[in-house]
DNA sequence: GTGGTCTAGACCACC
DNA sequence: GTGGTCTAGACCACA
């Protein structure tokens, strides 16, 4: 489940915990599993979980109960989108329209291969 | 002028020196400025500066003469293209088709803001 | 009702007791709300209601009737005052100088503030 | 020098740090001390004063440079005093007059306490 | 049961 | 040299 070796394990954990969101897997005020249950189930240290929870509480997705666990943040869905919407359009598109531009790529090019990506997940 | 936080400084000068060469500021034989330069100019260590050299020279983009300096190697331009551009069509596309399922963004939206960012620099 | 993040909440509930009999809301040998009342009053749980009950106790501030709950010991009043009192002149004020010298605030600034603050209650 | 049991170690260390800057011990773009002497210093883990960086950093009273060490950000200094001045005016000198006004303890009283403490200081 | 802090120590990338 | 991540494991307070 972690393979990545460059980015830290605690910001995948977050991200994953962030697009299981996404995916509707928990909602708002749903309990997510405790600190103990998510080391076990990717087999990291829990302090290393512990980490993740932090980022997310910082990003506003989730909150804590005290004594209880952490609880998906009303409107985390919507920020999430927003969020990650926001970084996809501004950022990573403008990385590839550099990309494109540097490699004399064609935008029919890339729709054509994103297509192709499209494709494989049906 | 190095501002990204987390692409390690000695990559992202290497990245600069691979992208000039693509724009044409230097070509096959060129050398090009030293490492005090570079170092001057990006206000970086030239330890720093150093390692994106050996980086270029694995890749077979530069090459020294002792004693002299760097030199762009002749084949530099095609084989950083080719490089590139596959890693352009399998790696940054295949992440963005990702996202784009995740954050239920059309093709046409990608492409109208494509469209956007090529016209900017016109 | 329990906002503060850091203090435990027993102790808040037990200090928010503490300051009912100050204000006079229960007197000597009046029976206090059970645990459940509370518990249900400020949204947390009973065992937590519990535990601010215990710390009281030990602070000979209640005694418990068997079976019919809690009451406030005599001589609670003056007892917690002049605890209070103690805690504020040592403590408390002993900080509060720390702080003036070190943001360099005078003793006329600080004057200001709390006449501010007690002219607001009236 | 690290004495207090309830507020977590990389606090108190994170309040040194600040304090020193209001002291002028550190200003403007000097370097701090490296994790490693720190925590020799204190006789504390490393991990524990990374945690304090982190802290001053998410506060905007220090910044990194990559492979050099931490740095106190310019305006740090007045960033820190802004910030603890508007915390005691509001949370610390409220809490008094409403301890204050509880205790039935004259603003006369707190003068002379505030006094005593500051001439101890001399 | 929950989270939270801390240590000791390892290992790594980067400057 | 610098920071940064991670583990294993302990210990504690809180609900």
């Amino acid at each position: 489940m972690i393979e990545n070796q460059t980015v830290p394990i605690y910001t995948q954990v977050a991200q994953i915990i962030s697009e299981d969101i996404l995916c509707g897997k928990w909602k708002s005020d749903d309990r997510i599993p405790s600190v103990r249950d998510f080391a076990g189930q990717y087999e990291v240290n829990p302090n290393t979980v512990m980490r993740a929870f932090e980022m997310l509480v910082s990003q506003d997705v989730i909150y804590i109960k005290r004594g209880m666990g952490y609880y998906v943040k009303s409107g985390a869905y919507e920020s999430i989108l927003s969020h990650r919407k926001e970084a996809f359009l501004n950022n990573t598109l403008s990385e590839v329209a550099h990309q494109m531009s540097l490699l004399k790529i064609t935008i029919n090019e890339v729709v054509e291969q994103l297509n192709k990506y499209t494709d494989e997940k049906i």
